[in-house]
DNA sequence: ATTCAATATGACAACCCTGTCATATGACAA
DNA sequence: TTGTCATATGACAGGGTTGTCATATTGAAT
């Protein structure tokens, strides 16, 4: 929530704050990023900075709204995928969006990363606030035990948080591993782990 | 590599200071620390410390290295398991006394789990460093492909860096997540889903 | 008791950071 | 032209950090 005086800023001025709080904040985790980094990055002068923003969580927050926006903007763009699908297939599907997004803007990915690094308060609640994705991918598990695919007695939410937490974890090499197909190949690898799991029968 | 001058000290002086470096190094990140906090913790001046260490990477290293030495310590009077057991009874054991050492000692772990979460240049370097325990799990994959427990065609790699991400996972959850035995039960579940899958056959 | 080396100390410089506020500048209206 | 309101500015206060260094203290040996 910036003050009037930002919303009242030109698009390009107020690109370009944007761009340096990108920047910002895809270098250092919200509690190291500063403000003076900010306001050298953008050009603009300390006093403005407070008469557009409250604090750092005020940019942040108005960063982070853009950034979904914008990615909003692009996944609506994606080509469904077939509405019968099973869980893993929906699941490789989205890693393989994730993947391109990244790609295309390493930037955001950045913030996103050292928001899964940063504990503070804020950026706790922050993160619980963004788990709908989770609730949905939980669904997806469910219907596929409903249709037979899944064993009943498996636990949903455990599959939930292992396929994100395996997820994320490989988001995090996304820069030093090499290419994207050897990315999403050891996805698949993973993920038929997961599926099939690593016993002989 | 403390300073001559700290070996000199007393054992309950050294101790004094490095149960500081403990209580600071388990509540900051690495790069978030202060000095300032440790002396004013172990009641020592400014100037001594600098007469013990070089800097912060100094103490942090030395606390890592007695942590090490105590941790050892204690494993070593663990009762060894059968040699015969399989890759999961084995990994399983472990998590347990992992987690008994985690709940024995909190502090320990936290400045773990902070080491986890840090990504300034230094720790990186010192993570890079503490790959033998992988070596060792990976051996135990490879031994029971031999066995014929494990399907020749699974990437051994992969199943100890997916085991390793979700263990640390785990422990991150440790304080919030209630019991000892729940934790174990959830660790369990996690590994009947890689032993299995959760494919209905 | 005196001397001398080892150790302890905290003031200090230098560098970060944030949030405020009096003042300057701009732009538009009367 | 002058007044007024929105916006821009950077100096400043107050807080944090680190590493150094001249000086004080201690302790042990002569």
């Amino acid at each position: 929530m910036p003050k009037d005086t930002f919303n009242n800023l030109s698009a390009e001025k107020k690109r370009i704050i944007f761009d340096a709080a990108v920047q910002e904040f895809s270098t250092r985790r919200f509690s190291e990023a500063s403000i003076n980094q900010i306001i050298k990055t953008a050009g603009i002068s300390r006093g403005s900075f407070y008469q557009y923003f409250n604090d750092k969580e005020d940019i942040y927050l108005y960063m982070i709204m853009e950034i979904g926006k914008e990615k909003l903007e692009v996944l609506s763009h994606t080509e469904a995928l077939n509405p019968d699908a099973d869980f893993f297939e929906n699941f490789l599907h989205m890693t393989r969006v994730a993947l391109t997004w990244a790609k295309t803007k390493p930037d955001y990915n950045q913030v996103g990363l050292l928001m899964e690094l940063d504990d503070s308060e804020f950026i706790a609640k922050l993160r619980a606030l963004s788990t709908e994705g989770l609730a949905i991918i939980k669904g997806m598990v469910e219907r596929d035990k409903q249709r037979g695919l899944i064993r009943q007695e498996i636990n949903s939410d455990l599959v939930v948080e292992m396929m994100y937490t395996l997820n994320i974890n490989l988001l995090k090499d996304i820069y030093r591993n090499g290419s994207e197909e050897e990315m999403l190949k050891k996805m698949a690898d993973m993920y038929d782990i997961i599926k099939g799991g690593i016993a002989r029968v």
